[in-house]
DNA sequence: TGAATTTACTAAATCGATTTAGTATGTTTG
DNA sequence: CAAACATACTAAATCGATTTAGTAAATTCA
């Protein structure tokens, strides 16, 4: 009458072996020949004492945890956890759990992060990934370990990618302020050089130079919202022909918002507003806020399919892919 | 030249004994008489080849993960991650991981994600429960493992709590719709016995009660937003005297504008509006929503730390503490 | 009937750590 | 100078699984 349940216990209690025990825990039992009876015996025990395999021996044994390690940019961002979410119901129903957490743009952080999960050792990534972890990456990737990589691109980092289109989108975006008459667009971006964010800015340029219309861009550091607000009144007090604003992320857009109630202006009478990244506060804002809009459930869809299909078998070779998903434009009332 | 870095491989190529260098790497190596050459020795190898002990193994034999267990009702609920991101900051700087997942109020969900966290032997847990696994978290409580319940009161689970004093908030934001001139209130919560939501019911009751005024109370499903906002609507099309909504939760207060919204009322002039939870929409919506806003920080840092200090002592007998925190009401211009 | 094969199982190594209970020296001390 | 005590280490058990390479008995085959 111990309280330790292991399969040691278990093959004492019933006079056999530990072996024996695994393999009927395993499904190996007929493979491997134990009889009906001692079959049915192993299993009825292990229901009555309510035994539980320790996953932490298994892993330590087999090398597998079934753990896939997600890495956010920040969890408490609406995109972020959805596409979180979505990542692990999906896994859940193949088997595996999913840790996560946030790196908050921070390149030690994430460092650190990818270190704990390697600690942990989770049998595959699915990383959000901050400037300057190229080689943690790189790393992972030479460690054998299935990597996909989400929302922007590595130049240097040769794995898996799930992507939107934001070249396009934001050019479409910026394309359709054009069409209902804004002349002087800014794009309000934040000082980053990852991948999606010049592409968004990329796709901004391009709409404005094909009409000859002046730039306005402005950069505002990731951190701190509340200086954001600050940022973009004085940029649109510098710069009062602006007539409409590109926000290139969600949360630049609601300082924004805040910015422009705190300056009385009227959207989209004096400036019509248009963001990367929908958020249920832009359908609900008066006006509503035209945004483009990620294929969430798609985006977590196809980097778990592809982790899991790299899980079930060894990389071959380099042949990595990468999918690049379109955007929904929606057009609401602030831009018209 | 093994690319397998263990503790034994370590000694092997040291000469040394297994013992010796986990002594080193515990620290232990001054107490337990190992000379400083010696230590030095195994520090200079251990940094030299970028040694992690294998976290997996360590738990294996010493039981413990370092690892906590979180549970939240919705990870994408910015109330919920606005709290596993502080817990989550707090934790790590004591050296803890935080694992967490999201129940949507599903009673077998959440009973599975238990299990789960027992398969992965987390140190303790922070949950925020369900109805119905009052068994499950007793047995954890059992098992010694040190549980913090948050939100919400089991009565039959004797554990450490932290919980806002949800009847009083309700009551004071009540009364402050009663001063306001609201005269026929209703109050739109969900279908739960979740202690959280009943206390907040009897804080608008009593409220409404000790001035005579009629009692106008909503349920609608916990899942499926969308019928919500139907619900609502047929609710207050079939009350048409109602003049103000105490909505029980940021998720249906959303539902509530959007309902609101769609049947053309002007808030506050047609309808007053006031929240239990705060959300970033309701300050920058129009017309701003009046709420009552719960301290996630203080909630977090309660949670951790009764947690932490239960992981250093083996719970002191059946002592267990209950906080409850003070809300903070966020008067804007919905109610007035 | 004896050899070959199949059936039904098990001993022991292993994953990578921690920890108890030593041992073999060197140094004091009475 | 022998007993007592430090000093500086280590052997081996253990945590709870998986897996390889067996073995003994029963059955089939020639």
């Amino acid at each position: 009458m111990s309280n330790k349940n292991s399969i040691n216990s278990i093959a004492k209690d019933l006079g056999v072996s530990t072996t024996t025990v695994s393999f009927v825990l395993n499904g190996k039992a007929q493979e491997k020949r134990i009889s009906d009876k001692l079959i049915k015996k192993v299993l009825d025990y292990i229901e009555k004492i309510d035994y539980k395999p320790s996953a932490l021996a298994r892993s330590l044994r087999t090398g597998k945890t079934n753990i896939i390690g997600l890495i956010v940019e920040d969890i408490s961002d609406p995109f972020f956890s959805t596409i979180a979410r979505e990542i692990e119901e999906k896994a859940y129903k193949s088997g595996y759990k999913i840790i996560y957490c946030s790196t908050e743009n921070d390149t030690k952080k994430t460092q650190e992060l990818i270190e704990v999960y390697k600690d942990r050792q989770v049998d595959g990534y699915i990383i959000i990934a901050p400037d300057g972890v190229e080689r943690e990456i790189n790393d992972l990737v030479k460690s054998g370990k299935p990597v996909v990589l989400l929302d922007r691109y590595l130049p240097n980092v040769s794995t898996d990618y799930v992507l939107v289109d934001n070249f396009e989108s934001a050019y479409k975006a910026t394309n359709h302020l054009i069409e209902n008459g804004f002349k002087n667009i800014a794009f309000v971006t934040i000082n980053s050089l990852q991948s999606q964010m010049i592409d968004r800015l990329s796709g901004y340029e391009k709409a404005t130079k094909e009409r000859g219309f002046p730039q306005f861009v402005k950069e505002i550091a990731y951190h701190d919202s509340n200086d954001a607000v600050k940022h973009i009144i004085s940029f649109l007090s510098r710069s009062p022909e602006i007539d409409a604003i590109f926000f290139a992320t969600n949360y630049l857009c609601v300082s924004g918002l805040r910015a422009i109630k705190s300056m009385n202006l009227q959207i989209p009478q004096n400036i019509g507003v248009v963001c990367f990244d929908d958020y249920e506060l832009f359908e609900l804002y008066s006006p509503s806020i035209t945004s483009v809009s990620q294929p969430t459930e798609a985006i977590a869809e196809n980097a778990i399919n592809i982790l899991l299909s790299r899980l079930k078998k060894p990389t071959p070779g380099n042949k990595h892919q990468t999918v690049v998903l379109p955007t929904s434009f929606i057009i609401r009332e602030s831009s018209k």
